[in-house]
DNA sequence: GGGCAGACTAAGCGCCCGCTCAGCTTCGGG
DNA sequence: CCCGAAGCTGAGCGGGCGCTTAGTCTGCCC
């Protein structure tokens, strides 16, 4: 496992890293219903009775509900930073990269819906301190695509009008993606990965060397 | 008044059609406040207090809370379609069309920040049959956008691989600005809605014939 | 000037929230 | 075989929530 391309969908459930076992199923239940009903309709029972304890339970593994959502928050944005890092550092033209960047960041997006959810959305939840933590990730998640694009502009590749709101249009065009997908429609992750991959490289202007699929 | 382009920044305040004049200014201050802060961490008091009122009043004009985000869902909809029908409907070319409609509806969410993020996020909070109304109203959205799209596939100006992911992704680069614009920022509503639709043609691969402005 | 309708407030009801705490169970080490 | 640590529960606390109610003030018709 070392490209973007098999990052974004492989696991099942990635919350391994989350120890012990009833800190992940407290953490699962929570990114579920924050997904479904957001931050702050969600209550502490309802998270404690998902991952079948009782409300007290939460606070032997989590000081207070925000510590769930910030730690949620934390390891889903690490999740995407290194998604996008693994596609800009890979070899290849910035066509190549951006091409992966895009589709494996919308292929996790789509399939891991729940949890891009949460990490995208429920930002503004979080206290001060903790959000300017996330922020500055999200930062870092901006600054990897804004990367690739300047490099295809200036290898000639990308012909680009304004460099800075194209980057914030693709990160739009992927993030979005959490809103709307069902994972129950017509499309699979993979091919709205794809299909957004295309999208993206006739934005930037990359369509000349990268000829269209036929229709 | 006619145009798209007219429309979408137009008016100081579009709610004068709200009366009477008590029951608009609670409707404005919870516009703020569910926008700021999000419809469950916003309280009725909160709402009240904006509006230089006391709890109660909020009750002699609204049965509900949750009466209040519907009838702002409401009016933010219908106008929200009024532009895109105004676009959709006026004379020109599919390309012109479509770019009228993408820089007025892209001009409506950065100027009309907070009532758009009203809008276009708060739709889980409302009850069934009010969100079965609104998601109507949307889908009548969707289905202007892509009315434009498809015309321009069958004239020939347009070159889309499928033409309903397309359209989700203009809608969705759309509805985004509303999470990142900020009216402090280095660029002004006309700026992003002209750029966002510059990358719009660029998506439907309508580039050939409606020439790149220079760099 | 008296009375009544409508707009608004002070006070508060009942509920459920985030969170706490005393006590129970389980289990590995001496 | 006992002990203490760790994981968890049942009961419940203080408080803030959405919303109600009894009553006050204002203005207008007669």
């Amino acid at each position: 496992m070392s490209t973007a391309e098999e990052m974004a969908g492989g696991e099942a459930e990635p919350w391994v890293e989350v120890t012990p076992d009833a800190a992940r199923r407290l953490l699962v239940a929570a990114v579920e219903a924050f997904a479904e009903r957001g931050y702050h309709a969600t209550t502490t029972r309802d998270i404690a009775g998902r991952a079948g304890m009782s409300p007290a339970a939460l606070y032997i593994h989590y000081k207070t509900k925000e510590e769930l959502l910030h730690r949620i928050s934390r390891i889903g944005h690490e999740k995407a930073l290194e998604i996008l890092r693994t596609a800009s550092r890979r070899e290849g033209s910035a066509t190549e990269r951006l091409a992966d960047a895009v589709s494996s960041f919308v292929r996790w997006h789509a399939g891991r819906r729940t949890t891009a959810r949460v990490v995208q959305y429920e930002l503004d939840a979080l206290g001060p301190e903790a959000r300017a933590e996330i922020v500055a990730l999200r930062r870092q998640c901006d600054a990897e695509v804004r990367g690739i694009i300047e490099e295809g502009v200036a290898s000639g590749e990308f012909d680009v009008l304004d460099v800075w709101a194209t980057t914030l249009a693709v990160l739009s065009l992927c993030i979005d993606v959490a809103r709307w997908f069902n994972i129950e429609g017509p499309r699979t992750p993979d091919e709205v990965g794809a299909l957004y991959a295309d999208l993206v490289l006739r934005m930037v202007g990359a369509g000349a060397r990268f000829p269209r699929a036929q229709r």
